[in-house]
DNA sequence: CAGGTAGACTTTTTT
DNA sequence: AGTCTACCTG
């Protein structure tokens, strides 16, 4: 208790009552939750199962749990739950799923899968040419405040809501036919379960006594409203939050929580921390004058004892070639000149796209680097096929999993024998894989087919037992053998190389499930929870960080970066239509993306570079670029700007080149 | 039925 | 510029 200030103190100790604690950035609010975790089960007689704390990223939850470990004997930390929310929420669902009408087995539909579902229903019912971003979007907007199907249908206003609406309706129902969930479901329908059955409702509220909650300002209604039921009469919880770091309000998230919290809850204790121990006073100064043009809620004044500390460098480049350039080579000299490690570097950018040149550049420079984020890995084709599989196997009534994984390898089914299959299916009430052996389809085709489909089911099925045998590691390593997996990867890759990368990924996914059903200590997570939570990511990111504990350079998004903070940060394209992203100013909305500004400026600790480029090629053509406006809004007296005089491209190659061969030569001496 | 090609379309951010 | 889609051909 001793390292923490008289406010953080505070808000360790306060127990009795509801407690908002407004923490901006770098105040400390990790340590705080931690410690009030440790508090709770050593001073105030709280056994660790009866303890929830809520975080958004499985990164965080993943660090939360670290911490809050290392204050905590084995046995204290016993039952503890650290999870985001949509892991809490599939975890209710998991013990409660008959209740809800689902399937032990379930699939959960990530983004892709989602997109895909939405587009075949637009394609089969509805011929109207609304673009599939807007529907979904709609349908999560309603999902998150929890407006049901038949609901949006009856307050759908304009063409396109009552579109929405109508896709919405055959969506659900295709996602209840497939026993299968999406990512907002895994908090919508718990809210639903609570709201409907008292009974259950009681029990998990006696199961959680205290909730603390994470990142509170990214909150939206339905997750709002799952904390509040859990919570509700002894109002026993700590939500921590700032709404100055409020970046995700365009899925849903209600900055306004904050605010509501208070007339919710009369007696709440609303405690400040604005002591930031992180960052030099010369950013903090820059971001408190950036954010200082949003309207606040709550006013708060960072500050800093850490020294007043070095400019905020802005670097103008030629394009955004020259750019990525500039800052790879700067890492790389900064690092051998200053000895720190490249980890000490982190480069952030509004988009996943920025990130391939910069890539490429750090390849180049032989700079290492680590990527986060980026949703590549599960967009692959081997993992989606061997997801597929691996749904198919526990959730037979997926039908989406059926269809991808009915071909690959090739089957000799076509889409004609597919389509003949799913009249039958339809007709019957069966899943297409139900409908796979039936003797009934013999009437629609003709025995050459009806026997591959009956081969495929059998084959599955008998692999199903064996994946529920003990040892369903192998029975999968096998079933790759059978349906000659690797083979299928080579005659679809453009090289050896890549197939060779292709089948890396596929064993790093079957690795990530068998460490994760061998570490499962109560031998209570069975192989359809190991799979349902990859597709949360959930073991899959640790299993990422086991795997690469090297030195790099963190490359992400801005909005990844947030909780984290760095030595030296660069942030890239500070440019108007990147940051402020086009789509924000167009839908007015900049006052998110200065937030996500002051996000990336507050995860510098001593050293703050912006750069932007003159020209970008987009699209394939060269457009000219603006400096952003935030650029405008940064005390200028603390800025130092860099690149303004139009030196020869030659010129500044050459230094560039000389002093790299400096480098180079002092390496090699010693 | 599969493999190839031209043309459209693309980029926000994440569980 | 790169990726996905729809149509065409073998």
């Amino acid at each position: 208790m001793s390292q923490l200030n008289p406010r953080q103190q505070e808000a360790v100790r306060y127990i009795s009552g509801p407690l908002l604690v407004l923490a901006g950035a770098g105040s400390g609010k990790t340590s705080v939750i931690t410690r009030k975790i440790a508090y709770l089960i050593q001073q105030c007689g709280f056994q660790a199962r009866h303890i929830v704390a809520v975080t958004f990223t499985n990164k965080a939850a993943r660090e939360m749990k670290e911490r809050v470990g290392s204050l905590l004997r084995g046995a204290e930390k016993h039952g503890l739950t650290v999870s985001t929310f949509h892991n809490l929420g599939l975890n209710i669902i998991r013990r409660e799923h008959k209740l809800l009408g689902y399937k032990a087995g379930f699939s959960i539909f990530d983004d892709v899968d989602t997109k895909n579902l939405l587009t075949e229903i637009m394609q089969k019912e509805y011929a109207g040419d609304d673009g599939v971003d807007e529907i979904r979007q709609l349908i999560g907007s309603w999902k998150n405040d929890l407006i049901m199907p038949e609901q949006a249908l009856e307050q759908a206003r304009t063409p396109k809501e009552q579109t929405a609406a109508v896709v919405y309706i055959h969506y659900q129902r295709t996602l209840k036919a497939y026993n299968a969930l999406d990512f907002d479901d895994l908090i919508l329908q718990p809210v639903k379960l609570l709201q409907d059955n008292p009974d259950v409702l009681e029990k998990w509220r006696n199961r959680i006594r205290y909730m603390l909650v994470d990142e509170y300002q990214d909150t939206n209604a339905s997750q709002y409203l799952l904390v509040k039921l859990l919570v509700k009469e002894r109002a026993q919880f700590t939500v921590v939050g700032d709404d100055d770091q409020s970046i995700y309000a365009w899925r849903g998230a209600r900055p306004e929580n904050l605010e509501l919290l208070k007339t919710d809850f009369p007696s709440l204790k609303v405690v400040m921390l604005e002591q930031n121990y992180r960052s030099t006073g010369r950013i903090l100064k820059c971001a408190n004058t950036l954010i200082a043009n949003n309207p606040h809620a709550f006013t708060k004044q960072l500050w800093s004892d850490m020294g007043f500390g070095d400019e905020i460098r802005v670097l103008r480049c030629r394009n955004e070639d020259a750019e990525a350039e500039r800052i790879a080579l700067e890492i790389l000299t900064e690092h051998i000149r200053t000895d720190r490690p490249y980890s000490d570097f982190a480069i952030l950018y509004r988009g996943n796209y920025q990130a391939k040149l910069m890539e490429l550049k750090l390849q180049v420079h032989k700079v290492p680097y680590r990527l986060s984020g980026g949703t590549s890995f599960f967009s692959r084709q081997e993992v989606k096929d061997l997801m597929a599989y691996l749904r198919l196997l526990v959730n037979p009534d997926d039908d989406n999993a059926y269809l991808r994984v009915i071909n690959v390898p090739r089957r000799e089914i076509g889409s004609t024998t597919l389509e003949k299959l799913s009249v039958y299916a339809t007709q019957r009430e069966l899943s297409l894989y139900e409908a796979s052996a039936e003797l009934g389809l013999s009437e629609h085709l003709s025995s050459r087919f009806t026997e591959r489909l009956a081969r495929f089911k059998h084959y599955m099925d008998k692999l199903r037992q064996r994946c529920f045998g003990d040892d369903p590691i192998a029975a999968l390593q096998e079933m790759l053998l059978d349906i000659d997996y690797n083979n299928w990867i080579r005659q679809n890759s453009s090289s050896e190389k890549a197939a060779e990368y292709r089948m890396a990924n596929v064993q790093f996914l079957i690795e990530a499930l068998k460490n994760t059903l061998e570490r499962d200590e109560d031998g209570e997570l069975t192989i359809e929870d190991a799979i349902a939570k990859l597709v949360l990511r959930d073991m899959l990111e640790r299993q990422e960080e086991e795997a690469d504990g090297a030195d790099g350079v963190q490359m992400m998004t801005l909005h990844a970066s947030k909780g984290l903070e760095f030595p030296s940060v660069y942030i890239m394209g500070v440019e108007e239509e990147i940051l402020p992203h086009r789509s924000s100013i167009e839908a007015d909305t900049v006052e998110e993306e200065r937030r996500l500004a002051y996000v990336g400026i507050t995860r510098a600790r001593e050293k703050l570079t912006l750069t932007y480029a003159n020209k970008r090629k987009q699209y394939g053509e060269v457009i000219d670029c603006t400096p952003s406006r935030f650029l405008d809004e940064l005390p200028k007296e603390d800025l130092i700007w860099e690149g303004l005089d139009e030196a020869p491209k030659e010129v500044k190659q050459a230094r560039a080149a000389s002093a790299l061969a400096d480098i180079r030569a002092m390496l090699s001496k010693g």
